[in-house]
DNA sequence: TTTT
DNA sequence: TTTT
């Protein structure tokens, strides 16, 4: 009875950061940058935004080999606060975003070739379960 | 490498049409209506748009048992047009929402008591798979 | 050259708060539930998120009117996240979602009919611009 | 009380089709691709979607200087079935993306250089407003 | 702190 | 053909 979703559209500010866990699931953590500009006193304003965005399993993986910084990302997912104490002991909030899926944009590099080959696979959701029945849709 | 996705909130035209295909699958048919207002010439004028909604298998049975006329609906899916042919032998096409989930919305009414006790199982995904493990997410 | 959108349905927590500016200007908070459930050990799990949604002007004014503790909302807007300082001067983050407009959602309940009569008038948008012009669309 | 939204990121199939109304308000069609990928019989289909974009004013003037065949494009929009009469008197029904705003993707080709250059300024919604005052967001 |  |  509810939803949240999150579509972003952005660059990606630094590599990702992927770890596996103990039972080898892949965990990636990308930072994205989206920007706006507006104007204020009539002056051209740009602000950026930073998301922090959470991958999990295939989906990190994917991530891991395509994803660097500056790439350009189609991010789809949900908003998760998580609490965690600091140092002091003090009650913290972050907001992440959960990617669901997400998608390489833009045109490849030249020094990108490989990898470009290989992008129309870089299209990915978390919950993917394919079509196989032989269905007119 | 693309994006294809609708977002719709509006109310049910009539009770969903579900059909079964020889192999047990389930398909259904169902008209939603969404309304904007705009003001033209200092007349407010109510527009309403009729989308064809397409739901299959899981997603059919369940909009079957608690869809109906009236029902307000969330639905999320992806723009497909169909081709067909008319009598004429002329190509016409058709454009429907697949969807991909959907999530009854508002509150039930008095004479709805059974059916709304039911309700939380009514937001489905199609390509729902439950998170199963024990991870911390 | 880049998107920063988020879409919910939810349920409002509390009473809007809201605040009007000295020159005038309204700001309205309101906290917005959001749930999922999954499968855990095959125990169901409802996770709740809550959301800090922040509306300005038009849109917090309406707010003010019209929705409460309990509503059932559509909110649209971009993700914010803002820094401020907390007593030990340590600097911290809140991301909020900054709405672009919002719909109320479901049924009126029964000691609701005067604001609901008004209802229509609650589907706002922040950048709201009629098309006043008498063109064909 | 309802939402009509379509989100899509594709590939223009064409350079779009701009006409201007008598009292010079332009009008932009544009034909956008987006594809799927899924596999049937253990074959892997890539189906392509293509979309009617219709943009008006600054919206059809922006297209018409930025967007070419080829561009990858962000959309956003409503979806509008418009009806017309065939030849044979007939009545048909086209179904069409309004867009709200669009943004242009992906790196600039190399000779593309100048109009990359104005690029950001491409990112435009149709009833912008922009924010003037000196108000803290 | 909401809702089902 | 729905809803407000």
């Amino acid at each position: 009875m509810s939803v949240n979703k999150v579509i972003l559209v952005g660059n990606v500010g630094a590599d990702p950061e992927v770890k596996y866990l103990d039972n080898g699931v892949a965990v990636c953590n990308i930072r994205l940058a989206t920007s706006e500009s507006y104007t204020r006193n009539d002056e051209k304003v740009t602000q950026t935004e930073w998301h922090s965005i959470v991958m999990w399993r295939k989906l990190a993986e994917i991530a891991e080999k395509y994803v660097k910084k500056g790439s350009q990302l189609y991010v789809e997912g949900r908003l998760r606060t998580r609490t965690w104490e600091d140092q002091d002991g003090k009650k913290r909030y972050t907001t992440e975003i959960f990617a669901d899926n997400f998608q390489m944009l833009g045109r490849r590099s030249e020094n990108d070739t490989v990898e470009s080959e290989a992008k129309p696979q870089a299209a990915v959701t978390n919950t993917a379960e394919e079509e196989t029945d032989d269905l007119p849709f």
